[in-house]
DNA sequence: CACCAGGCAAGCC
DNA sequence: GGCTTGCATGGT
């Protein structure tokens, strides 16, 4: 993997395992979206680029070295090698029948107060409209930023978002969502992020679950996509589904968890990822 | 009109 | 501890 700057664009060369489509619309993110000509474009950490990927060269426009050594390098888990990972995951079929699926799936290192807010939103919600609700609220409360004629807005940080109460959420037809957006705003400047990021599991788990609106499944989404917890395993109705299809029934998500988080061990987020675009499709 | 959507909290036992 | 119920909103 190298990559150089030219012409306001990042061309990585060398990259394999990557497809935009595969990796935005598998359920993961809510910020990207695809153009015309297949290429997606996205707003994270306070930045707008659009991403393409043309025999094994990944251009990302709209940026500089810089941003990309501190950013979109680790974001977009150009550190890992899913040559390993998959090896590793290919020794179970069902896994190895995902990945071929979905080859083209990188988790994505996302902020962890963006993913925090936003799997609340997706309790007992559809991708869709989790999506509306997000980009209303970074409408409301983000940054505006101009890229190819249009103008994008960033993710608020939780201290833009202090003061705020459910009835200024009502724009967003959260629903009974915006009280726990409330409490998130109030509660994660007490969270202890080191455990969250380092501590055990079940530890940190419950430290996310301290935020109302937190459960089990959304607390481990949040680890995973947000806090680089590649060894949380999210069960959800696809995950249990396909797990009972394949691996005889489990009488509840948690036993469904154990058993994944047993047999795929550090790259256990990997294997749900494969498994959650493999059962439930794309997302858009 | 039902039923569902990447579940969760509250109220029971 | 485990199990049941209601839940804002929008789509089918």
């Amino acid at each position: 993997m190298e990559a150089e700057e030219r012409g306001g664009s990042v061309f990585v060369t060398g990259v394999r395992h990557f497809a935009p489509s595969h990796t935005f619309d598998c359920g993961q993110c809510f910020r990207w979206d695809a153009e015309r000509d297949g290429s997606y474009t996205g707003v994270a950490y306070g930045r707008v680029v659009n991403v393409s990927v043309q025999g094994g060269t990944v251009e990302i426009k709209n940026t500089n070295a810089a941003d990309f050594n501190k950013i979109w390098k680790k974001y977009f888990d150009f550190c890992q090698n899913y040559d390993i990972i998959k090896n590793s995951l290919s020794h179970d079929e069902v896994v190895a029948r995902a990945m071929a699926c979905g080859w083209g799936i990188r988790i994505l290192r996302q902020d962890l107060w963006e993913t925090l807010v936003s799997f609340i939103l997706s309790a007992n919600n559809n991708i869709r409209r989790i999506k509306g609700i997000i980009g209303r609220l970074c409408e409301m409360y983000g940054q505006p930023l101009n890229y190819a004629g249009k103008t994008c807005y960033t993710f608020p940080s939780c201290g833009g978002l202090s003061g705020i109460t459910a009835v200024d959420l009502a724009p967003l037809r959260a629903g009974y969502r915006a009280g726990y957006i409330v409490d998130a705003v109030n509660s994660f400047p007490h969270l202890d992020l080191e455990t969250i990021r380092s501590g055990p599991l079940d530890k940190a788990r419950r430290e996310l679950m301290r935020v109302r609106g937190v459960g089990p499944k959304v607390a481990d989404c949040i680890l995973l996509f947000g806090a680089g917890r590649t060894d949380a395993f999210p069960v959800d109705v696809w995950i249990k589904r396909v797990m009972d299809e394949s691996y005889g029934g489990f009488c509840n998500n948690r036993e469904a968890e154990r058993f994944a988080e047993e047999r795929f061990g550090a790259y256990a987020g990997y294997a749900q990822q494969y498994l959650f675009y493999y059962r439930r499709g794309s997302s858009v």
